[in-house]
DNA sequence: AAATATCATGACCGATCAGTCATGGTTTTG
DNA sequence: CAAAACCATGACTGATCGGTCATGATATTT
């Protein structure tokens, strides 16, 4: 009851014994789809209550008002919810990583770099307004060891943060940030934006809504020196 | 084993039954110290390693190598270690912010506010390295839903989320900042500084670790407009 | 040294955990 | 419509959970 409306998660069936009956428009598979998403928002909901350690398969079949057995019918365990949960939400991440870091590896000159940073930014948000919740998930898990079901989690940021230090070093060799260490630079970006957004997402009041992204603009506009000013204004 | 050496937390026992049996240096209250630290010490460990929801009182006990009773001597449930962890840095961090908001409330120019900045880092900074592990733990677990053992360090972490947007407050006040809105830049600062801590605490390369905070310093003064070329300044 | 208070210990309890499986109902296939 | 494949169900298992407690050992007090 805790999480307001949200789209079901989107995710699918996983398992295929040997080629499941009636593909398309069968009543079995309009069933399968509908458990698998049953399951898949009753333990987003328990995960962003409790935490994902703390909900056990009975609370999430309990909530889902399924048997236990058809947990088990469609995810091998936690740790594969999670995947599910996730995998939607990161492969529109890394699309958008690819892209910019294209966009970077081209970009010549001041305009082109903010430009592609403009670009990964809409592509982002776009991501994040379509699945806030696993975005929450995400920010709320970020951190964690990867031990048990979190490790996607876990890997998932770990791939941010290397991910944000190679887009910083392309923009960095063309001399067209602070000559200062780009794994730094990255590191402060991302937690600043991450932590904005986590809050923004939890119903914490930042003000208006549609502040935050120009102010955050200019916050690391300002900080790691993306301008016409140039580079290395060492003031 | 997965964690560096280190100091045993600073915690003590809690209940007194009745007062306790020859306080200073009798052989009791030794051997109450040092079981309240084996305890703590590999509560600590195993947090970090697995999350605290993932670890079970039993877990513990075990690495501490003492019964399962004794912890329950010493502790009413794991929250309660947690709590016994934290508490030491909580207090030296309260103590940190309250000083810096006097300091920000008294200070008129924009030397005495970089000079209130400059004060609380240094405080800060000598916490964290005093208690690296346990800030490690708090950065970990710091997005935490308030359910279960993890609920003091979600309350340590709205209150230092909610610390934060006062100090920028006070300093936007005085006309010092640029006018961005504070609930915006304090999560933006603390957001950026949690994670590049997390990082270094975490053994993530990230440089030179001394250069680090003149970096930092320099990202937060150019980003959020601390700076004798006044506030406001809108390019 | 005897009496007393404190404390460590691990067996024990009921609850809950992850994961399995036999049963019976339902959809698809031929 | 009959045979076959699929699948929902919830009882069940053995392990583990948080927490308690009777027992015996140890330190303190008198």
């Amino acid at each position: 009851m805790a999480s307001a409306r949200k789209k079901s998660p989107a995710v699918r069936p996983r398992n295929a014994p040997s080629a499941r009956p009636g593909p398309a428009g069968g009543t079995r598979d309009a069933n399968r789809k509908a458990r698998t998403r049953a399951i898949a928002k009753a333990a987003l909901e328990l995960f962003l209550d409790r935490g994902v350690e703390a909900v056990s398969v009975d609370d999430v079949v309990r909530r889902a008002r399924i048997a236990k057995g058809s947990f088990y019918t469609y995810f091998r365990d936690q740790s594969e919810v999670v995947e599910a949960l996730i995998e939607p939400v990161r492969d529109a991440v890394r699309e958008s990583l690819d892209a910019c870091d294209v966009a970077i590896r081209e970009a010549r000159d001041y305009d082109s770099l903010l430009g592609a940073y403009q670009t990964l930014g809409l592509a982002l948000s776009a991501a994040v307004l379509a699945n806030p919740d696993v975005t929450r998930l995400y920010l709320q898990e970020r951190r964690a060891p990867d031990h048990g079901p979190r490790i996607p989690l876990a890997r998932l940021a770990a791939e941010i943060d290397h991910r944000a230090v190679t887009l910083t070093e392309a923009a960095h060799l063309h001399g067209l940030l602070k000559a200062f260490d780009p794994r730094v630079t990255a590191a402060t970006v991302v937690g600043a934006v991450e932590h904005l957004l986590h809050r923004a997402l939890s119903g914490s009041d930042l003000g208006p809504m549609d502040a935050i992204p120009e102010i955050l603009l200019r916050l690391v506009v300002d900080g790691i020196g993306v301008g016409p000013t140039g580079p290395l204004r060492t003031r």
